[in-house]
DNA sequence: CTTACTAGGTAAGATTATATTACCACTTGT
DNA sequence: ACAAGTGGTAATATAATCTTACCTAGTAAG
């Protein structure tokens, strides 16, 4: 999701994730039961938002809680041993993600990947 | 963590994790900057809680923002084939596309998909 | 070029929630 | 009894959000 290094702030990463999601802010604020400018003002960071509201904008956009939060490694350095670490956070997955996440791995492994796109 | 059916409101897990954390009301007020009968309001379900004091809370309380807010998915026994299969696959990965899919992981995490879609 | 439509940012007053202080009851220890 | 600690709740002053409105930029047709 989020490969950029630089949105480190919680409502640059809800503004990220609407837009993943392809949704407009009033698309989302019909959804959330709020009127758009709330959405504007949430995203521009001068907008508390409540639990409530951010997990239903999680269940919208398909995201986590944690990982809005920043409570997701984000970074991971390129030289750890990273396979323990993946390790851990497959177990953490429901097994339908794991599924899905077995294809991605396939798919990976049989691209040639020039380097640098986006998943 | 979890583990009580009862529990099944954020302002209960939030109560029940202070407890745990063997935590006064007091205590958590001064470290979250709030008074005291903010965090009893908080508690009893009369108060928002903001996605900051969310944040602040899951550190002192050393819980994931996905429990507080019910989205904990359900974990992979570790002995599951599909934990195997997973680790064997994710070691014939270049390093770089390891690290990729760390991030994809750590997005994916308690996203609630029936979807079914394809990746 | 003009019109219309969509998306998004922002301002101002009305409305609502929160903050802050205070007082209450209960418990434990002196 | 007393004091201290914990937690629930009320009243009002304060701060936040809501709601409406207006504005700009971009886009697609006429």
């Amino acid at each position: 999701m989020t490969v950029d290094p630089q949105v480190n702030s919680m409502h640059a990463r809800l503004k990220e994730a609407r837009k993943m999601a392809g949704l407009s802010q009033g698309q989302v604020a019909k959804l959330l039961g709020l009127h758009r400018p709330s959405v504007s003002e949430i995203e521009a960071g001068n907008r508390r938002v409540s639990a409530d509201e951010l997990s239903q904008l999680c269940d919208i956009y398909d995201i986590s809680p944690d990982w809005v939060l920043g409570k997701s490694p984000e970074t991971i350095s390129p030289d750890d041993p990273k396979l323990e670490l993946a390790a851990r956070e497959l177990a953490k997955l429901k097994p339908d993600d794991l599924s899905r996440l077995l294809k991605v791995i396939a798919a990976m492994r049989s691209s040639n990947d020039t380097g640098g796109e986006k998943i």
